[in-house]
DNA sequence: CAAATAGTTGAACATATGTTCAACTATATC
DNA sequence: GATATAGTTGAACATATGTTCAACTATTTG
């Protein structure tokens, strides 16, 4: 063996093999820490944030949302596609306006389950 | 009124100045959104999902998460450093070695709730 | 049909984030 | 005390992300 020593994939002997087997057995596929992840993620920015509790208490236009968070559409159309690709919201045409609500209430569920966490 | 459009704080008039108002008051303190949307990004991370099922399953050390995931262990103890910041994981130390486990059964309810999503 | 308005979009930009690398600390062992 | 190993850390790097800007579509209204 070579004497550099690298920090790559902890070369050395487990520390304890058993345990890491036990995890291992148990461990989901890459796909559902994929999906996962990126439920999270979505979640995790303040402004999507106040768009889903927003949108939690009353069906509401881009604009309003808008005027609500002091933003600029723009900025609350891109969040509300983000949104929209996650399947989070769901859209209805009225005319020239596009009225936004919650799709899904598993998401609300686990929305107020964090804030539950962090009002606590 | 200057005839440039601009795209800024939608200067139009509200499309339905009752329904903003009546969210306006229901809307949390930005301080709510902040800590809503800091624990959904940190959950919001492959490398750190895995990391939070596997010490659901056993308390593990640095390495063996390492060889667990197939990562270095600084990778793993930048994510780790992450999570103890959020109080997501402890540690304990025995010798050189330093045990994490999740230090919050919150975060697991939490976690576990969107698995359940995620993989139905 | 022209003007106004709600909303969307892509490019550009600045900032945030995750991993790697190298150097470091602390503990155990020879 | 020297060596090896578990773990941490800061800097560097590449990539991802959120907002702005300007241009665009679609619908309504004069």
């Amino acid at each position: 063996m070579s004497t550099v020593k690298r920090d790559e994939v902890c070369e050395v002997s487990f520390i304890n093999k058993k345990k890491v087997n036990f995890v291992k057995k148990r461990m989901k596929p890459e796909r559902t820490f994929q999906l996962l992840a990126e439920t999270f993620r979505v979640l995790g920015d303040p402004t999507r944030a106040k768009i889903i509790f927003a949108l939690s208490q009353q069906e509401l236009c881009v604009c309003d949302i808008a005027n609500l968070l002091g933003m600029s559409k723009s900025a609350v159309s891109h969040q509300l596609r983000v949104l929209r690709n996650m399947r989070i919201v769901k859209y209805r045409k009225e005319g020239k306006v596009v009225y936004y609500s919650l799709d899904d209430d598993h998401i609300k569920n686990l929305f107020d389950e964090c804030l539950n966490h962090v009002e606590e």
